[in-house]
DNA sequence: TATTTGACCAAGA
DNA sequence: ATCTTGGCCAAAT
């Protein structure tokens, strides 16, 4: 576990069911630029039940990927893990984005 | 120590 | 709306 990796997971509990948050605002969160550092995180560690990384996707509100992968199958399971949580995605993209998109103070 | 690599981002064309 | 470019920075190799 990096020291930047622990960071953004404790942010990531943080998130509140049924909303969303994105690599940018997890690194300003960890007090870091690197947003792309993020992502290998996520692929290189994939805690998947314990860690709710289906909620982070990209800024622009598309989901980016899940589990090390970009396939529209596997992007299928995330977007079931949202829908039960309320949050609806059509077409790889957050409905409502800016609505349920949550930051670090 | 050096190089490569992205589940990224913003700005142009 | 889509595509390309350049920048970004921690982690992996």
């Amino acid at each position: 576990m990096t020291p930047l990796a622990k960071k953004v997971y404790s942010l990531l509990d943080t998130v509140p069911r049924g909303k969303v948050t994105t690599y940018k605002a997890l690194a300003h969160g960890a007090g870091t630029k690197a947003y792309r550092a993020i992502g290998q995180i996520m692929k290189y560690n994939p805690n998947a039940p314990e860690t709710p990384c289906h909620r982070v996707v990209a800024t622009n509100g598309t989901l980016g990927g899940y589990m090390g992968k970009t396939d529209k199958q596997t992007l299928q399971k995330k977007i079931d893990l949202l829908k039960k949580e309320g949050v609806e995605v059509k077409n790889n993209r957050i409905l409502n984005f800016k609505n349920i998109f949550y930051s670090f103070s």
